[in-house]
DNA sequence: TGCTACAATCGAAACGATTGCGCAACCGTG
DNA sequence: CACGGTTGCGCAATCGTTTCGATTGTAGCA
């Protein structure tokens, strides 16, 4: 596995023309072109991909930095980030931060120090300086999921505010008054988007807002279920849960079942993210979707537009909308009995 | 962001100096030295990581290639590799096959031209003539959760034989005698030793292996309902299943309850890896767990050996145990009630 | 025959770091 | 004072590509 140098003596010709052949930049005469590629077979030669970018100032690759790779929202997002990424040349670096700012930082320098052509990043909350320095240096870089908090960049996520107002309107209509809210981490915009959602949907129903019901889960399932735990003993107790991620879900129903209450008997239960398993868990979780493969895609094309732009390009915000796949979680009235959708639910199956 | 010539010219020295400063590779007077440190504050400079690897032939880089990221199993695994990465000082590039033996060729094709420093793959499963290439290159490559027949190489995985015999016997401890298996890819050496851990558990009880009961569910969700939804057709019915992998465990869950059939009452049912939600699914689900952070940690370790290494340094192999967690999927006899165990079922949830 | 025009290829300078080698300046010693 | 040994640093080659001129050969034309 040798270097075009060994590829051009073999050949008989410059490395230039071997780089020409290669990469069919300019015009080769057959013949030669035939000895190149000779050569290269002879040699298993595979060009240097880290030579190449240092000269031509380019790596073709993508970073991507998820706050959590154990959640199956993320994982669903790789996937269409990475289909988009393929598509288009692009190869991606994924990085795990595990909501930790620190981690976060250290993969950004990790990344811009390879010279990745574009960041995607789901931030763990804080403004650090890093991230406002290559914001600052126009440094391609797309948001997802979340904003950061005064700091305007393009960014692609869920309409959260109405997708969390729906899900909690859901519940006010079966006649729900007491709803806990089970939030994700406190300083993510998503989180913050969610909560007011829930409140709006409270304020125009008349129903005022009971702030011991709004508890924090962590994101995870174990913070999730000590928080569900303790909402359970709020007077009078909630009739409805709205949780706020999926891995939480799994917390809020631990802490409900662990009462030895019965869904949706005494505690009717909304979540968000669909997963595979809502499908066979019983009772069907009703729950809020989110569009994950087409979040992953479009926050590809986003990057790629700024990549190829022009660097003082002004931000932009795609948001997307979020769906309601009522299932049977819920019942239909508190305390009553679960009413099966076929319809609805068969277009989650599918 | 400029380079390390900048930083030279701008502390008054050369680039030689830059360079012996910021690795702490040969004594440096604290004057340059801090004049050096104050140049690269100012420009804000980063080293360029790209030319780097290029001089040193090193990019501290692991190419990671897995077969399902929707798989909770890999994200598990990848936890570890990357934590165990991490402390040694290197990033991975985490890459998707999704089980197609074509993508995982781009991808090594990529990481390869890349020159990362390794690779852990968890092979799609045909001996495609590119990885037998790197093979004999002696490339440092660890496989991982899976090997390829008749490529001798290092590799880690789970105990697959033994586990499988150990789910099985425990359903024939219980009674069962017709027990479905809903295996994994026909070509993966996990599928192939795993059935072969059940037609073992059954000879040495003495019943007779019925071919029909064994089928395959194509490692996700949706193929494991139909396989699991015809393999209940079979006459005489089976009374357990046993399922080789999370994802398939999904599939088989929703093809009994496709069929009115309860769990454990009508179908017992073992499943394998462990998953967050195994914990709050009703019943809860006896499982064959595996050691995931632990798979992921090894591979890098035997990796980075590797790296290290001689070249000629022959294969080793390393095996893990699974471990048998018994819930509620299987009642105690055939037909029988569920059977909490706490001391157990408290063991996992922890 | 000269001249330009064009076609096809080569040579060498980058890209931005690392590092072996060598050169001053300085020290102590005889 | 001469000389060998140290100390502290700079020079320049190098990694493997890409790419911009420069160069060669051939043909066309007056």
């Amino acid at each position: 596995m040798g270097t075009a140098r060994d590829v051009a003596e073999r050949a008989g010709v410059s490395t230039s023309t071997v780089s020409h052949v290669l990469n069919n930049t300019r015009w080769v005469s057959p013949d030669l072109r035939e000895r190149v590629l000779a050569a290269t077979q002879d040699l298993g030669y595979e060009p240097n991909a880290v030579a190449r970018s240092l000269r031509i100032k380019r790596s073709n690759t993508l970073g991507l930095v998820i706050s959590d790779i154990g959640n199956p929202f993320f994982t669903a997002v790789v996937r269409g980030v990475e289909d988009a990424a393929q598509e288009r040349g692009y190869t991606i670096i994924l990085c795990n931060s595990d909501e930790d700012p620190a981690k976060e930082a250290a993969y950004l320098r990790v990344l811009s120090a390879r010279r990745v052509d574009g960041l995607i990043l789901a931030p763990a909350g804080i403004r650090h300086d890093y991230l406002v320095r290559l914001a600052r240096a126009h440094f391609p870089l797309v948001f997802l999921d979340r904003e950061v908090p005064d700091l305007p960049m393009t960014s692609v996520m869920l309409e959260n505010e109405k997708a969390a107002r729906d899900g909690v309107r859901h519940l006010i209509g079966l006649g729900h008054r007491r709803i806990a809210m089970v939030a994700g981490r406190p300083l993510v915009t998503s989180t913050i988007d969610r909560i007011a959602g829930y409140r709006h949907a409270l304020e125009e129903a008349g129903i005022p807002v009971d702030d011991r019901l709004i508890v924090s889960g962590g994101s995870r399932t174990e913070p999730a279920r000590l928080a569900s735990d303790a909402v359970l003993d709020v007077d009078p107790r909630p009739t409805a849960f709205f949780v706020a991620n999926n891995l939480m879900t799994i917390g809020a129903v631990a802490a409900i079942q662990g009462r030895g209450l019965a869904i949706p008997r005494d505690i009717a239960l909304v979540g968000f993210d669909d997963f595979s398993w809502a499908d066979v868990f019983r009772p069907r979780l009703t729950t809020v979707a989110q569009p994950t493969y087409e979040l992953g895609r479009t926050a590809v094309e986003l990057l790629i537009a700024r990549i190829g732009g022009e660097p003082e390009r002004p931000p932009e915000r795609v948001v997307l909308p979020g769906r309601l796949v009522i299932r049977e979680s819920c019942g239909t009235t508190p305390g009553g009995a679960a009413r099966v959708e076929p319809s609805v639910q068969s277009e989650v199956t599918a």
